[in-house]
DNA sequence: ACTTGACCTTGACGCTACGTCAACATCTAA
DNA sequence: TTAGATGTTGACGTAGCGTCAAGGTCAAGT
Protein backbone atom coordinates (compact mmCIF):
# COMPACT_ATOMS: atom_id res chain seq x y z
CA UNK A 1 0.00 0.00 0.00
CA UNK A 2 3.09 2.00 -0.15
CA UNK A 3 5.85 2.84 -2.30
CA UNK A 4 9.39 3.06 -2.21
CA UNK A 5 11.24 6.87 -2.97
CA UNK A 6 12.23 5.92 -6.23
CA UNK A 7 8.58 5.29 -7.05
CA UNK A 8 6.98 7.73 -6.11
CA UNK A 9 9.77 10.14 -7.42
CA UNK A 10 8.59 8.09 -10.95
CA UNK A 11 4.98 8.37 -10.17
CA UNK A 12 4.71 11.98 -9.82
CA UNK A 13 7.66 13.16 -12.03
CA UNK A 14 10.07 14.45 -9.92
CA UNK A 15 13.53 12.83 -8.51
CA UNK A 16 13.99 11.34 -4.81
CA UNK A 17 16.66 13.81 -4.47
CA UNK A 18 13.44 16.14 -4.13
CA UNK A 19 11.81 14.15 -1.81
CA UNK A 20 14.86 13.80 0.38
CA UNK A 21 14.80 18.01 0.68
CA UNK A 22 11.14 18.11 0.99
CA UNK A 23 11.70 15.47 4.03
CA UNK A 24 14.33 17.72 5.21
CA UNK A 25 12.86 20.71 5.36
CA UNK A 26 9.15 19.39 6.90
CA UNK A 27 7.04 19.89 3.84
CA UNK A 28 6.55 16.34 3.08
CA UNK A 29 7.48 13.57 5.38
CA UNK A 30 7.00 9.91 4.51
CA UNK A 31 4.08 8.26 6.00
CA UNK A 32 6.20 5.40 7.50
CA UNK A 33 9.93 4.64 7.55
CA UNK A 34 11.63 1.32 7.72
CA UNK A 35 13.70 0.05 10.33
CA UNK A 36 16.18 0.38 7.73
CA UNK A 37 15.90 3.83 7.28
CA UNK A 38 14.44 3.68 3.70
CA UNK A 39 11.09 5.86 3.32
CA UNK A 40 7.83 4.46 2.36
CA UNK A 41 5.06 6.66 0.90
CA UNK A 42 1.27 6.36 1.39
CA UNK A 43 -1.56 7.57 -1.60
CA UNK A 44 -2.06 10.41 1.05
CA UNK A 45 1.84 11.48 0.80
CA UNK A 46 1.13 11.43 -3.50
CA UNK A 47 -1.49 13.58 -3.31
CA UNK A 48 0.18 16.02 -1.17
CA UNK A 49 3.27 16.12 -3.34
CA UNK A 50 0.59 16.04 -6.69
CA UNK A 51 -0.39 19.64 -5.11
CA UNK A 52 3.55 20.81 -4.04
CA UNK A 53 4.57 20.51 -7.39
CA UNK A 54 1.56 22.03 -8.81
CA UNK A 55 1.65 25.19 -6.56
CA UNK A 56 6.11 25.28 -7.22
CA UNK A 57 4.99 24.91 -10.94
CA UNK A 58 3.31 28.14 -10.38
CA UNK A 59 6.50 29.78 -8.54
CA UNK A 60 5.49 29.75 -5.61
CA UNK A 61 8.05 29.39 -3.14
CA UNK A 62 8.37 26.11 -0.75
CA UNK A 63 7.60 28.13 2.50
CA UNK A 64 4.49 29.40 0.76
CA UNK A 65 3.85 25.86 -0.14
CA UNK A 66 4.02 24.41 3.24
CA UNK A 67 2.01 27.48 4.65
CA UNK A 68 -0.70 27.00 1.97
CA UNK A 69 -0.99 23.33 2.75
CA UNK A 70 -1.20 24.03 6.61
CA UNK A 71 -4.57 26.29 5.83
CA UNK A 72 -5.75 25.58 2.08
CA UNK A 73 -8.04 28.40 2.91
CA UNK A 74 -4.88 30.89 2.19
CA UNK A 75 -4.85 29.42 -1.22
CA UNK A 76 -6.48 32.34 -2.87
CA UNK A 77 -4.84 34.87 -0.97
CA UNK A 78 -1.48 33.48 -1.46
CA UNK A 79 -1.95 33.22 -5.13
CA UNK A 80 -3.15 36.60 -5.37
CA UNK A 81 -0.16 37.68 -3.66
CA UNK A 82 1.93 35.85 -6.10
CA UNK A 83 0.16 36.72 -9.04
CA UNK A 84 0.96 40.71 -8.10
CA UNK A 85 4.62 39.55 -7.96
CA UNK A 86 4.76 37.68 -11.25
CA UNK A 87 3.24 40.83 -12.72
CA UNK A 88 5.73 43.28 -11.17
CA UNK A 89 8.48 40.59 -12.59
CA UNK A 90 6.98 40.68 -15.92
CA UNK A 91 7.24 44.58 -16.25
CA UNK A 92 10.87 45.05 -15.11
CA UNK A 93 11.77 42.02 -17.73
CA UNK A 94 9.89 44.50 -20.22
CA UNK A 95 11.71 47.18 -19.21
CA UNK A 96 15.07 45.18 -19.21
CA UNK A 97 14.67 44.15 -22.52
CA UNK A 98 13.68 47.47 -23.64
CA UNK A 99 16.96 48.73 -22.39
CA UNK A 100 19.10 45.60 -23.47
CA UNK A 101 17.65 46.64 -27.46
CA UNK A 102 18.47 50.27 -26.71
CA UNK A 103 22.05 49.69 -25.76
CA UNK A 104 22.21 47.52 -28.38
CA UNK A 105 21.93 49.54 -30.78
CA UNK A 106 23.84 51.92 -29.06
CA UNK A 107 27.13 49.76 -29.22
CA UNK A 108 26.23 48.87 -33.05
CA UNK A 109 26.32 52.52 -33.77
CA UNK A 110 28.98 54.01 -31.50
CA UNK A 111 31.00 51.55 -30.82
CA UNK A 112 32.09 52.31 -27.30
CA UNK A 113 30.25 50.63 -24.59
CA UNK A 114 29.62 54.02 -22.72
CA UNK A 115 31.43 57.05 -23.95
CA UNK A 116 32.02 59.14 -21.01
CA UNK A 117 29.82 62.18 -21.82
CA UNK A 118 26.67 60.22 -22.08
CA UNK A 119 25.24 63.01 -19.59
CA UNK A 120 24.60 66.58 -20.62
CA UNK A 121 22.95 69.13 -19.68
CA UNK A 122 23.86 68.86 -15.90
CA UNK A 123 25.35 71.73 -14.62
CA UNK A 124 25.82 71.33 -10.83
CA UNK A 125 26.95 75.47 -10.22
CA UNK A 126 24.00 76.97 -11.60
CA UNK A 127 22.36 76.00 -8.79
CA UNK A 128 24.91 77.90 -6.39
CA UNK A 129 22.63 80.54 -5.06
CA UNK A 130 19.74 78.48 -4.07
CA UNK A 131 22.03 76.32 -1.85
CA UNK A 132 24.08 79.66 -0.55
CA UNK A 133 20.63 80.64 0.57
CA UNK A 134 19.34 77.83 2.15
CA UNK A 135 22.22 75.78 3.82
CA UNK A 136 24.92 78.88 4.08
CA UNK A 137 27.82 79.94 1.99
CA UNK A 138 30.38 77.96 3.82
CA UNK A 139 28.19 74.80 2.73
CA UNK A 140 28.12 75.95 -0.85
CA UNK A 141 31.73 76.39 -0.90
CA UNK A 142 32.61 73.07 0.31
CA UNK A 143 29.68 71.79 -2.09
CA UNK A 144 31.68 73.58 -5.29
CA UNK A 145 34.99 73.11 -4.56
CA UNK A 146 34.22 69.32 -3.85
CA UNK A 147 32.29 69.14 -7.21
CA UNK A 148 35.20 71.08 -8.87
CA UNK A 149 37.41 68.99 -7.55
CA UNK A 150 36.20 66.11 -9.68
CA UNK A 151 37.51 64.24 -12.27
CA UNK A 152 35.32 63.87 -15.56
CA UNK A 153 34.79 60.19 -14.82
CA UNK A 154 33.54 60.85 -11.40
CA UNK A 155 31.45 64.03 -12.87
CA UNK A 156 29.50 61.32 -15.03
CA UNK A 157 29.22 59.03 -12.63
CA UNK A 158 27.63 61.49 -10.54
CA UNK A 159 25.14 62.37 -13.24
CA UNK A 160 24.20 58.91 -14.02
CA UNK A 161 23.33 58.32 -10.74
CA UNK A 162 21.12 61.84 -10.18
CA UNK A 163 19.29 60.94 -13.81
CA UNK A 164 18.91 57.19 -13.51
CA UNK A 165 16.92 58.14 -9.84
CA UNK A 166 14.76 60.76 -11.80
CA UNK A 167 13.68 58.16 -14.48
CA UNK A 168 13.08 55.76 -11.08
CA UNK A 169 11.16 58.45 -9.98
CA UNK A 170 9.16 59.05 -13.14
CA UNK A 171 8.57 55.51 -13.72
CA UNK A 172 7.08 55.07 -10.38
CA UNK A 173 5.37 57.78 -10.36
CA UNK A 174 3.51 57.27 -13.66
CA UNK A 175 3.34 53.77 -12.46
CA UNK A 176 0.28 54.84 -9.75
CA UNK A 177 1.52 53.76 -6.98
CA UNK A 178 1.58 55.40 -3.89
CA UNK A 179 4.53 57.40 -2.21
CA UNK A 180 4.39 54.71 1.12
CA UNK A 181 4.97 51.82 -1.28
CA UNK A 182 7.76 50.01 -0.61
CA UNK A 183 8.80 50.38 -4.33
CA UNK A 184 8.44 54.20 -3.91
CA UNK A 185 9.93 53.83 -0.32
CA UNK A 186 13.10 52.38 -1.75
CA UNK A 187 13.96 54.99 -4.28
CA UNK A 188 13.83 57.49 -1.78
CA UNK A 189 16.40 55.32 0.55
CA UNK A 190 18.44 55.42 -2.56
CA UNK A 191 17.88 59.46 -2.92
CA UNK A 192 19.48 59.84 0.60
CA UNK A 193 21.87 57.71 -0.19
CA UNK A 194 22.95 59.29 -2.64
CA UNK A 195 22.53 63.09 -1.23
CA UNK A 196 24.90 61.55 1.76
CA UNK A 197 27.63 62.30 -1.34
CA UNK A 198 27.31 65.30 -1.19
CA UNK A 199 29.80 66.92 1.73
CA UNK A 200 29.12 69.46 3.17
CA UNK A 201 25.35 69.39 3.49
CA UNK A 202 23.91 67.98 6.11
CA UNK A 203 22.94 64.61 4.48
CA UNK A 204 26.71 63.54 4.43
CA UNK A 205 28.20 64.37 8.04
CA UNK A 206 24.42 65.57 10.25
CA UNK A 207 23.24 63.63 12.47
CA UNK A 208 19.65 61.99 12.20
CA UNK A 209 17.41 65.34 12.89
CA UNK A 210 19.35 67.91 10.81
CA UNK A 211 19.08 65.15 7.52
CA UNK A 212 15.31 64.67 8.30
CA UNK A 213 15.07 68.58 8.26
CA UNK A 214 16.90 68.46 5.07
CA UNK A 215 15.49 65.74 3.24
CA UNK A 216 12.24 67.07 3.76
CA UNK A 217 13.21 70.93 2.57
CA UNK A 218 14.46 69.21 -0.25
CA UNK A 219 11.34 67.30 -1.24
CA UNK A 220 9.73 71.17 -0.78
CA UNK A 221 12.26 72.84 -2.94
CA UNK A 222 12.34 69.54 -5.85
CA UNK A 223 8.18 71.13 -6.10
CA UNK A 224 9.07 74.96 -6.00
CA UNK A 225 11.44 75.21 -8.26
CA UNK A 226 10.64 74.53 -11.90
CA UNK A 227 14.59 74.10 -12.55
CA UNK A 228 14.30 71.03 -10.20
CA UNK A 229 10.84 69.60 -10.99
CA UNK A 230 11.68 69.25 -14.38
CA UNK A 231 13.99 66.13 -13.71
CA UNK A 232 11.32 64.35 -11.88
CA UNK A 233 8.63 64.87 -14.74
CA UNK A 234 7.63 68.30 -13.92
CA UNK A 235 5.07 69.80 -10.69
CA UNK A 236 3.24 66.21 -10.48
CA UNK A 237 6.47 63.97 -10.29
CA UNK A 238 8.02 65.79 -7.74
CA UNK A 239 5.16 65.94 -5.79
CA UNK A 240 5.39 62.40 -5.52
CA UNK A 241 8.81 62.74 -4.71
CA UNK A 242 8.43 64.97 -2.18
CA UNK A 243 5.14 62.85 -0.74
CA UNK A 244 7.65 60.13 -0.84
CA UNK A 245 10.96 61.77 0.97
CA UNK A 246 8.23 62.70 3.72
CA UNK A 247 7.48 59.61 4.75
CA UNK A 248 10.58 58.04 4.15
CA UNK A 249 12.28 60.87 6.18
CA UNK A 250 9.86 60.46 8.80
CA UNK A 251 10.07 57.09 9.32
CA UNK A 252 13.49 56.14 8.83
CA UNK A 253 15.68 59.61 10.02
CA UNK B 1 44.69 60.44 -7.58
CA UNK B 2 42.70 58.07 -6.34
CA UNK B 3 40.09 56.98 -3.85
CA UNK B 4 39.33 55.19 -1.23
CA UNK B 5 36.77 52.04 -1.32
CA UNK B 6 34.29 53.88 0.02
CA UNK B 7 34.14 56.66 -1.68
CA UNK B 8 34.32 55.08 -5.16
CA UNK B 9 31.22 52.84 -3.72
CA UNK B 10 29.38 56.07 -2.62
CA UNK B 11 30.38 57.76 -6.64
CA UNK B 12 29.07 54.97 -8.50
CA UNK B 13 26.29 54.18 -6.61
CA UNK B 14 27.02 50.46 -4.81
CA UNK B 15 28.77 48.98 -1.53
CA UNK B 16 32.27 48.69 -0.74
CA UNK B 17 31.21 44.83 -0.13
CA UNK B 18 30.53 44.59 -3.81
CA UNK B 19 34.15 46.15 -5.02
CA UNK B 20 35.69 43.98 -2.32
CA UNK B 21 33.58 41.27 -4.64
CA UNK B 22 34.30 42.03 -7.64
CA UNK B 23 38.26 41.86 -6.86
CA UNK B 24 37.79 38.79 -5.19
CA UNK B 25 36.06 37.07 -8.15
CA UNK B 26 38.86 39.29 -10.75
CA UNK B 27 36.21 41.43 -12.29
CA UNK B 28 37.51 44.77 -11.04
CA UNK B 29 41.19 45.47 -9.39
CA UNK B 30 42.22 47.98 -7.39
CA UNK B 31 44.11 50.16 -9.18
CA UNK B 32 46.45 50.23 -6.29
CA UNK B 33 46.75 48.51 -2.77
CA UNK B 34 48.07 50.83 0.17
CA UNK B 35 50.79 49.37 2.73
CA UNK B 36 47.94 48.72 4.69
CA UNK B 37 46.02 46.48 2.45
CA UNK B 38 43.83 49.22 1.52
CA UNK B 39 42.33 49.14 -1.93
CA UNK B 40 42.34 52.62 -3.78
CA UNK B 41 40.51 53.39 -7.10
CA UNK B 42 41.70 55.64 -10.18
CA UNK B 43 39.96 56.59 -12.59
CA UNK B 44 40.32 54.33 -15.43
CA UNK B 45 39.06 51.77 -12.57
CA UNK B 46 35.89 53.99 -12.09
CA UNK B 47 34.96 53.94 -16.10
CA UNK B 48 35.13 50.03 -15.55
CA UNK B 49 32.79 49.71 -13.04
CA UNK B 50 30.81 51.92 -14.38
CA UNK B 51 30.60 50.10 -17.76
CA UNK B 52 29.99 46.85 -14.43
CA UNK B 53 27.47 48.10 -13.27
CA UNK B 54 25.19 49.31 -16.65
CA UNK B 55 25.60 45.93 -17.86
CA UNK B 56 24.67 43.93 -14.84
CA UNK B 57 21.74 46.58 -14.45
CA UNK B 58 20.55 45.11 -17.83
CA UNK B 59 21.01 42.24 -15.95
CA UNK B 60 24.14 40.50 -17.54
CA UNK B 61 25.73 37.65 -15.27
CA UNK B 62 29.53 38.45 -13.68
CA UNK B 63 31.03 36.24 -15.99
CA UNK B 64 29.31 37.28 -18.78
CA UNK B 65 30.07 40.83 -18.07
CA UNK B 66 33.80 39.86 -17.59
CA UNK B 67 34.13 38.41 -20.62
CA UNK B 68 32.38 41.52 -22.74
CA UNK B 69 34.79 43.68 -20.79
CA UNK B 70 37.96 41.53 -22.28
CA UNK B 71 36.80 41.98 -25.63
CA UNK B 72 33.96 44.64 -26.60
CA UNK B 73 33.62 43.62 -29.54
CA UNK B 74 31.83 40.78 -28.24
CA UNK B 75 29.37 43.16 -26.48
CA UNK B 76 26.45 43.55 -29.39
CA UNK B 77 26.58 39.41 -29.43
CA UNK B 78 26.40 38.52 -25.52
CA UNK B 79 23.44 41.51 -25.54
CA UNK B 80 21.95 39.51 -28.49
CA UNK B 81 22.16 36.45 -26.79
CA UNK B 82 20.97 37.98 -23.30
CA UNK B 83 18.14 39.42 -25.42
CA UNK B 84 16.79 35.94 -25.93
CA UNK B 85 16.72 34.97 -22.43
CA UNK B 86 15.22 37.55 -21.86
CA UNK B 87 12.31 36.82 -24.43
CA UNK B 88 12.22 33.22 -23.16
CA UNK B 89 11.65 34.56 -19.66
CA UNK B 90 8.87 36.74 -20.50
CA UNK B 91 7.09 34.04 -22.27
CA UNK B 92 7.49 31.94 -19.24
CA UNK B 93 6.36 34.50 -16.85
CA UNK B 94 3.15 35.38 -18.85
CA UNK B 95 2.32 31.54 -19.25
CA UNK B 96 2.77 31.56 -15.65
CA UNK B 97 0.61 33.96 -15.12
CA UNK B 98 -2.15 32.46 -17.02
CA UNK B 99 -1.88 29.10 -14.88
CA UNK B 100 -1.70 31.04 -11.49
CA UNK B 101 -4.88 33.20 -12.68
CA UNK B 102 -6.65 29.97 -13.83
CA UNK B 103 -5.74 28.19 -10.51
CA UNK B 104 -7.25 31.37 -8.71
CA UNK B 105 -10.45 30.54 -10.10
CA UNK B 106 -10.33 27.13 -9.40
CA UNK B 107 -9.75 27.68 -6.00
CA UNK B 108 -12.42 30.32 -5.63
CA UNK B 109 -15.02 28.15 -7.42
CA UNK B 110 -13.83 24.48 -6.59
CA UNK B 111 -12.50 24.66 -2.93
CA UNK B 112 -10.40 22.23 -3.15
CA UNK B 113 -6.25 22.90 -4.80
CA UNK B 114 -6.83 19.31 -6.66
CA UNK B 115 -9.27 17.10 -7.31
CA UNK B 116 -8.81 13.47 -7.31
CA UNK B 117 -10.58 13.48 -10.43
CA UNK B 118 -9.11 16.10 -12.87
CA UNK B 119 -7.77 14.24 -15.19
CA UNK B 120 -10.85 12.52 -16.98
CA UNK B 121 -11.59 10.92 -21.05
CA UNK B 122 -7.86 8.65 -20.08
CA UNK B 123 -8.23 5.37 -20.71
CA UNK B 124 -5.55 2.94 -20.46
CA UNK B 125 -7.17 0.15 -21.37
CA UNK B 126 -8.32 1.12 -24.78
CA UNK B 127 -4.86 0.67 -26.25
CA UNK B 128 -4.57 -3.19 -25.71
CA UNK B 129 -4.40 -4.00 -29.09
CA UNK B 130 -1.99 -2.24 -30.27
CA UNK B 131 0.33 -2.78 -27.06
CA UNK B 132 -0.05 -6.32 -27.38
CA UNK B 133 0.66 -6.10 -31.48
CA UNK B 134 3.55 -4.41 -31.05
CA UNK B 135 5.74 -5.89 -27.66
CA UNK B 136 3.46 -9.13 -27.14
CA UNK B 137 0.83 -10.48 -25.27
CA UNK B 138 2.84 -10.67 -22.00
CA UNK B 139 3.96 -7.37 -22.32
CA UNK B 140 0.69 -5.93 -22.21
CA UNK B 141 -0.22 -8.61 -19.28
CA UNK B 142 2.48 -7.08 -16.97
CA UNK B 143 1.50 -3.11 -18.03
CA UNK B 144 -1.89 -4.14 -17.50
CA UNK B 145 -1.83 -5.63 -14.41
CA UNK B 146 0.10 -2.94 -13.53
CA UNK B 147 -2.25 -0.31 -13.94
CA UNK B 148 -5.25 -1.77 -12.44
CA UNK B 149 -2.93 -1.86 -9.82
CA UNK B 150 -2.99 1.36 -9.02
CA UNK B 151 -4.55 3.77 -6.49
CA UNK B 152 -7.26 6.13 -7.72
CA UNK B 153 -4.20 8.74 -6.57
CA UNK B 154 -1.30 7.25 -8.99
CA UNK B 155 -3.62 6.64 -12.10
CA UNK B 156 -4.07 10.70 -11.21
CA UNK B 157 -0.92 11.30 -11.01
CA UNK B 158 0.02 9.25 -14.06
CA UNK B 159 -2.35 10.87 -16.27
CA UNK B 160 -1.32 14.19 -15.19
CA UNK B 161 2.08 13.76 -15.83
CA UNK B 162 1.11 12.63 -19.87
CA UNK B 163 -1.32 15.57 -19.51
CA UNK B 164 1.59 17.93 -19.07
CA UNK B 165 4.02 16.15 -21.77
CA UNK B 166 0.95 17.14 -24.32
CA UNK B 167 0.88 20.34 -22.85
CA UNK B 168 4.61 20.70 -23.43
CA UNK B 169 5.18 19.26 -26.90
CA UNK B 170 2.17 20.87 -28.17
CA UNK B 171 3.60 24.27 -27.14
CA UNK B 172 7.05 23.89 -28.21
CA UNK B 173 5.51 22.58 -31.80
CA UNK B 174 3.26 25.54 -31.66
CA UNK B 175 6.40 27.71 -31.03
CA UNK B 176 7.67 27.08 -34.26
CA UNK B 177 11.02 25.73 -32.91
CA UNK B 178 13.15 22.96 -34.58
CA UNK B 179 12.97 19.32 -33.14
CA UNK B 180 16.37 18.89 -32.67
CA UNK B 181 16.56 22.14 -30.43
CA UNK B 182 17.13 22.09 -26.79
CA UNK B 183 14.03 22.84 -25.62
CA UNK B 184 12.59 19.91 -27.54
CA UNK B 185 14.81 17.55 -26.79
CA UNK B 186 14.39 18.25 -23.29
CA UNK B 187 11.12 17.59 -23.49
CA UNK B 188 11.93 14.40 -24.95
CA UNK B 189 14.36 13.42 -22.36
CA UNK B 190 11.18 13.55 -20.02
CA UNK B 191 8.70 12.02 -22.23
CA UNK B 192 11.39 8.79 -22.12
CA UNK B 193 12.04 9.23 -18.36
CA UNK B 194 8.23 9.31 -18.34
CA UNK B 195 7.93 5.56 -20.29
CA UNK B 196 10.25 4.01 -18.12
CA UNK B 197 7.55 4.01 -15.64
CA UNK B 198 5.95 1.55 -17.42
CA UNK B 199 6.87 -2.03 -16.08
CA UNK B 200 6.94 -4.40 -18.69
CA UNK B 201 8.17 -2.47 -21.62
CA UNK B 202 11.77 -2.23 -23.15
CA UNK B 203 11.80 1.26 -21.80
CA UNK B 204 11.87 -0.05 -18.16
CA UNK B 205 13.69 -2.62 -18.04
CA UNK B 206 15.36 -2.85 -21.41
CA UNK B 207 18.62 -2.19 -22.78
CA UNK B 208 19.73 0.85 -24.31
CA UNK B 209 19.40 -0.57 -28.36
CA UNK B 210 15.57 -1.85 -27.10
CA UNK B 211 14.57 1.39 -25.91
CA UNK B 212 16.12 3.09 -28.77
CA UNK B 213 13.68 0.87 -31.03
CA UNK B 214 10.92 1.16 -28.55
CA UNK B 215 11.00 5.00 -28.44
CA UNK B 216 11.31 5.15 -32.73
CA UNK B 217 8.49 3.06 -32.76
CA UNK B 218 6.33 4.47 -30.34
CA UNK B 219 6.82 8.00 -32.19
CA UNK B 220 5.70 6.66 -35.45
CA UNK B 221 2.24 5.07 -33.90
CA UNK B 222 1.62 8.45 -32.83
CA UNK B 223 1.84 10.18 -36.01
CA UNK B 224 -0.21 7.18 -37.36
CA UNK B 225 -2.66 6.46 -34.94
CA UNK B 226 -5.13 9.10 -34.58
CA UNK B 227 -6.07 8.33 -31.04
CA UNK B 228 -2.65 9.07 -30.04
CA UNK B 229 -1.93 12.03 -32.12
CA UNK B 230 -5.04 14.19 -30.61
CA UNK B 231 -3.05 13.95 -27.73
CA UNK B 232 0.09 15.84 -29.52
CA UNK B 233 -2.10 18.07 -31.43
CA UNK B 234 -3.06 16.36 -34.15
CA UNK B 235 -1.12 14.40 -36.93
CA UNK B 236 1.46 17.68 -37.58
CA UNK B 237 2.09 17.91 -33.29
CA UNK B 238 2.74 14.48 -33.57
CA UNK B 239 4.73 14.39 -36.38
CA UNK B 240 6.84 16.89 -34.72
CA UNK B 241 7.01 14.68 -30.98
CA UNK B 242 7.96 11.76 -33.61
CA UNK B 243 11.09 13.67 -35.08
CA UNK B 244 12.11 15.01 -31.67
CA UNK B 245 11.90 11.60 -30.38
CA UNK B 246 13.98 10.07 -33.34
CA UNK B 247 16.44 12.70 -32.60
CA UNK B 248 16.62 12.11 -29.27
CA UNK B 249 16.96 8.37 -29.60
CA UNK B 250 19.56 8.32 -31.87
CA UNK B 251 21.67 11.10 -29.30
CA UNK B 252 21.03 9.46 -26.04
CA UNK B 253 19.69 5.84 -26.06
C1' DA C 1 25.97 -19.25 -0.25
C1' DC C 2 27.84 -15.82 -2.98
C1' DT C 3 28.05 -12.19 -6.22
C1' DT C 4 25.99 -8.52 -8.92
C1' DG C 5 23.50 -4.61 -9.53
C1' DA C 6 19.90 -1.63 -8.21
C1' DC C 7 18.40 1.19 -4.60
C1' DC C 8 18.69 3.14 0.03
C1' DT C 9 20.97 6.13 3.67
C1' DT C 10 23.42 10.36 5.60
C1' DG C 11 26.68 14.08 4.89
C1' DA C 12 28.65 17.84 2.38
C1' DC C 13 29.98 20.92 -1.42
C1' DG C 14 28.31 23.87 -5.41
C1' DC C 15 25.61 27.51 -7.58
C1' DT C 16 24.42 33.75 -7.85
C1' DA C 17 25.88 37.90 -6.02
C1' DC C 18 26.58 39.70 -2.67
C1' DG C 19 24.41 41.11 2.84
C1' DT C 20 25.72 40.70 7.24
C1' DC C 21 28.13 39.87 11.40
C1' DA C 22 32.79 39.05 13.70
C1' DA C 23 37.32 40.13 15.16
C1' DC C 24 40.85 43.07 14.52
C1' DA C 25 44.00 46.91 12.32
C1' DT C 26 44.28 51.71 10.83
C1' DC C 27 43.27 56.43 9.92
C1' DT C 28 41.33 61.01 11.29
C1' DA C 29 39.67 64.69 13.83
C1' DA C 30 38.84 66.74 18.35
C1' DT D 1 45.17 60.54 23.41
C1' DT D 2 41.16 58.67 22.25
C1' DA D 3 36.75 57.90 20.20
C1' DG D 4 34.65 57.00 15.90
C1' DA D 5 34.82 56.18 11.12
C1' DT D 6 36.79 53.22 7.93
C1' DG D 7 39.73 49.50 6.37
C1' DT D 8 41.06 44.38 6.28
C1' DT D 9 40.19 39.18 5.93
C1' DG D 10 37.31 35.22 6.94
C1' DA D 11 32.98 32.82 7.12
C1' DC D 12 28.03 31.94 7.16
C1' DG D 13 23.36 32.57 4.82
C1' DT D 14 20.41 32.72 0.83
C1' DA D 15 16.56 28.76 -2.79
C1' DG D 16 16.21 24.52 -4.24
C1' DC D 17 17.91 21.11 -5.14
C1' DG D 18 22.18 18.51 -8.44
C1' DT D 19 25.89 15.87 -7.74
C1' DC D 20 29.51 13.17 -5.93
C1' DA D 21 31.23 10.26 -1.84
C1' DA D 22 31.21 6.37 1.18
C1' DG D 23 28.85 2.85 2.78
C1' DG D 24 24.35 -0.27 4.16
C1' DT D 25 20.27 -3.21 2.08
C1' DC D 26 17.69 -5.95 -0.93
C1' DA D 27 16.21 -9.05 -4.83
C1' DA D 28 17.74 -12.03 -8.30
C1' DG D 29 20.71 -15.17 -10.63
C1' DT D 30 24.41 -18.66 -10.36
Amino acid sequence: MDWSIQDIARIAGTTSRTLRHYDDIGLLKPSRTGHNGYRYYSQAALVQLQRILLLRGLGLGLPVISQVLDDEADAAKALTGHLEWLKQEQDRLARQIASVMQTIEAVKGGGEIMAEDMFNGFDHTQYKDEVEERWGKDAYAKGDSWWRGMGADEKAAWKQRSQQLGEDWIAAASAGIAPDSAEAQAIAKRHVEWLTGIPGTPAADGKSGDVKAYVTGLGEMYVADPRFAKNYGGAEGAGFVRDALKVYAEQNL
